[in-house]
DNA sequence: CGTACTTTTGAGGACCATCAAAACGCGTGG
DNA sequence: CCACGCGTTTTGATGGTCCTCAAAAGTACG
């Protein structure tokens, strides 16, 4: 047998981060950089449909999404699913297991993703060590905390059209100033299962719903996935406001 | 004219909050207590109905409630209002306001209340100088963050008797854990409004799978709230499941 | 080129909303 | 003390949104 490529790709120093010179992303200084990459303890990849955390499990390490889509979600005991929230690239996953002895949800790949994996146990020496860093966890919980808000009253009181344009466009407008490709094409790597799970509707009624966006042009659907046709005029069908918030941290 | 008695009553210390002995919430050092006394700039009263934070406004303070019952909410243009959580004894208010530059939602007070009043301002500081209280901020934001996911699967996925057993399972172990009065009226400040503004309901619809409950003998509606009369019942009824948290800090 | 997943469509029924109005409790003022 | 007004709870009737069941058509993948 020859001799085999290393199993691991290359790992990407913190340093030199894809993610950091996005206009949406806050600056970091050299000291804050070398803290966390020196925090940072592995480069995990994820296949589509993979856990990532399990509920009910505990889990020595924490994430960042370096690249890809994945989704946080909740099962009954009788197999009925809500999807709570997506995770894109900058978002943070298990911050919750910091808190509770055991993970209260799970999380999933929706896309092939890049993780940066991270150690609990470290978290108090953060907290020493980098006011500024500390601040920053707060700050990613209050958004965590601010987007389940807005979703929380999409589910509660709004007609499922409402829910269903107000869904694409907020992820739209995530993936835009998170991954901004700018090749103008906006996709989204949802099956309407996915749609009919974030909004609390069986999949028959998501169905008929986005039949609906589809017939005014607004998006299309893809076998596995959404592509963003009109995103003004969905933005305007789901009256869309775009969160007032300041330059975004990330760890 | 008399002299008149000073306005305001009697400020509690931090030192002596009477929350704090309660054995849900953990310890603090010397040293910790005496900087949230010192962090604490006033002892504020709030009436039932009164508005504490108004979406879209900004507000320079936060609070802790030290008694009484007040909720979170955001309205839609026509009205439609989600409520999206209850704050009792020991929770934090505004705490998202150190991230947006407005307030996403609305605070308002459901009972007679009491709050200590900080300054956002001096944030920083507290992440500087205190390590331990700011990781408790994350707890509590993390916490939060729990208790939205936990109402969204209700409000997505369960049926309407699900979400009023949950809810009330809920309020009522929240209620035993902050308040608990011992005194065996295990009562809770509510409207049926209220009840269906937070699960999603009408109010027609939540009398009627209130009544439900009723009719089993497990609660019983008041004029201006509802008294568990079988807690062991609803808790059965709800598939209540207590959340597996360590001891709760509170600044 | 079959198999598994996803999207689509139709039909019937359950759950929940809306409209309307009555009954009840409570505080206020006559 | 009673009348009044207001907010809350309750009830009935009707209709619409959304669910469930069932099955077909389309798409990717090995």
């Amino acid at each position: 047998m020859a001799i085999s490529k290393p199993a691991v790709p290359p790992r990407i120093p913190c340093q030199q981060c894809p993610l950091r010179p996005r206009p949406s992303f806050r600056d970091f200084t050299e000291d804050e950089l070398d803290f966390v990459a020196s925090f940072k303890v592995a480069e995990t990849p994820a296949e589509p449909g993979m856990a990532i955390m399990v509920e009910g499990e505990r889990n020595p390490s924490l994430y960042t999404v370096l690249s890809g889509w994945g989704f946080r979600y909740k099962i009954l005991e009788d197999g009925r699913r809500q999807i709570l929230n997506y995770v894109l690239p900058g978002d943070m996953i298990g911050l919750q297991g910091n808190v509770m002895k055991e993970m209260q949800h799970s999380v999933e790949a929706l896309t092939r993703m890049t993780l940066c994996t991270f150690e609990r146990e470290r978290f108090p020496q953060l907290f020493r060590s980098q006011p500024t860093l500390a601040f920053d966890i707060t700050w990613i919980a209050a958004r965590e905390e601010s987007m389940l808000d807005e979703h929380l009253l999409s589910v509660g009181r709004r007609s499922a059209y409402e829910r269903a344009a107000y869904l694409l466009a907020f992820l739209d407008a995530r993936a835009q100033a998170a991954v901004a490709s700018h090749t103008e094409l906006r996709q989204l790597p949802l099956t309407q299962q996915h749609v009919a799970d974030t909004l609390g509707l069986s999949l028959v009624h998501t169905n008929k719903t986005l039949r609906k966006l589809m017939d005014q042009g607004l998006v299309r659907w893809l076998d596995r996935g959404c592509e963003i046709i009109d995103a003004a005029g969905l933005y305007r069908a789901a009256e869309w406001r775009p969160p007032k918030e300041g330059a975004r941290p990330f760890i």
